[in-house]
DNA sequence: ATACATTTTGAACAATGTTCATTTTCAACC
DNA sequence: GGTTGAAAATGAACATTGTTCAAAATGTAT
C-alpha cells in the first residue's frame, strides 16, 4: 500500500496521488486506507518518512576517512538520490499539511540528522572554530547543496543533466572549502 | 481579483486558495474567474508572474558600482523578498501544473533573467574566465543562495531568524568569493 | 426598437478527500 | 459447534472544490 503510493508519487508526482487509486491498487477499500493512515496526509507522511530514511541511509554510508572526500561523497550521494527520486524528494520538501498541523516531530528530527551529517567532517576540517559556528557553516553548506541540486534538477526550468550537475557540485564544494581556507589541490576520483 | 488571490496565497499559502473565495471577494461569479484566467492554474500563474516581476524589480534595483557589493546586495534583496513574501515565492517555485502542461515560457524567461543578474558582476570579478564558465558559476551561486534562503526560512523545519540568516548569507557570499580567488577583506555596511 | 454580439451568471457536474453505519472477520468462551 | 463480542473492513453517502455551459444579462450597432 505504501509501496503503491510511493510508486505513484515517484512516477507522476504528489499531485497525482489519489486515495482511490491506492485503494484499488492495494485491492482494498477506501476506508481501509483511512483506518491505516488516519487521513491522506498520513499516507503521504508515511511515504515521506521512508524517503528521509532512505536518503539518510545513503548519506550515512558515505566513507568517513578523509573529511574532504566525505563532503564530496555526501554531496554526490545527495545528488544521486535526488536524481533517482526527484518526485519523492519534492514530496518531502514541498508538501504542506492541511490547516496548520505541525510538521511531524520524527521526520523533522531525521531531516536534521541528515543535515548534521556534514557537521562532523567540517569539525575535522575546522578544528579551531567554535562548534556552533561550524554547525552553522555545515547547515549552510547543506542548504546550498540542496539548492543547487533542487534547482538544477527542476525540469520546469532548464534542467541541467545530472552528469553536468555532478561536476558543478564537486566544483562548488571545492570552491567553498577553499574559501574556508581549506586546501584542496589533489584531484579526487572521477573528477574532470 | 488578482489582488485577492495574492492576498490569500500570501496569508495562508497556495493550498488555501479557492476559486469560490476569490469570486466572492471580487464580488463576481465563479464563471467570471474562468473567463478571465481560463482555469485555476491560470489564476495562480498570473499571481506567480507578478511575483517574479516584483522580485526581479528588487534585484534590478541593486546598485552595480562595485561587483562584490552588488552580489551581496542581490543576495540580501532576495532574502528580504523571500522573508516578506515567503508564500508567494513558494507558490512560484513549488506549484506544479495539471497533467504535464508546460511551464509558461514567459515566466521561465523572467526567472532566467533573475538568475542572470548575478552574471554581470561575476564577469567583472572573473575577467579571465570563459563566459560560459562564469555563467555556470553564477547560476550555481544563485541556486546556492536560493537553497540557503528557502531552507532557512522554512517554518516547518527550524526556521532561522531573518536577521541571523542575513549574516549567514553575507558570510556565505564572502566565503564563496574567496574560494573563487577574489579578495574581500574590507567589511561592508551593516556587517557584524 | 430590433437584432446580434459579448459578457456574466450560477446551477449542475466531476473529481476527490472524508465519514460512519453496516457487514464481515475472527478469536474466545461455553 | 454455536454464541458472543470485539476488531477490522467495507463502500455508499457526504463535503469540498475545480470545471462546464446553457441561459440570462448586458452592450452595441443599425
Amino acid at each position: 500500500m505504501i509501496e503503491t503510493a510511493r510508486g505513484i508519487i515517484a512516477a507522476n508526482g504528489l499531485r497525482s496521488l489519489k486515495v482511490r487509486d491506492v485503494a484499488e491498487a492495494a485491492d482494498c477499500s477506501i476506508g481501509s486506507v483511512y483506518n491505516e493512515f488516519g487521513d491522506f496526509d498520513g499516507l503521504i507522511l508515511t511515504v515521506n518518512r521512508e524517503t528521509v530514511q532512505a536518503l539518510t541511509a545513503r548519506l550515512v554510508a558515505v566513507p568517513a576517512e578523509d573529511p574532504v572526500r566525505q563532503l564530496h561523497g555526501l554531496a554526490e550521494a545527495y545528488l544521486t538520490f535526488a536524481a533517482d527520486h526527484a518526485n519523492l524528494l519534492r514530496s518531502l520538501f514541498e508538501h504542506r499539511m492541511e490547516d496548520d498541523r505541525p510538521f511531524p516531530e520524527d521526520i523533522l528530527k531525521m531531516v536534521m540528522q541528515a543535515f548534521a551529517l556534514m557537521h562532523e567532517p567540517m569539525v575535522r576540517l575546522l578544528p579551531d572554530r567554535k562548534p556552533e559556528e561550524v554547525a552553522l557553516l555545515a547547515r549552510m553548506m547543506f542548504s546550498a547543496v540542496h539548492g543547487i541540486i533542487s534547482l538544477g534538477l527542476e525540469e520546469r526550468m532548464v534542467a541541467v543533466p545530472p552528469e553536468k550537475l555532478r561536476q558543478q557540485l564537486a566544483q562548488f564544494v571545492d570552491t567553498h572549502l577553499a574559501g574556508l581556507g581549506i586546501a584542496v589541490d589533489k584531484p579526487r576520483d572521477g573528477e574532470v
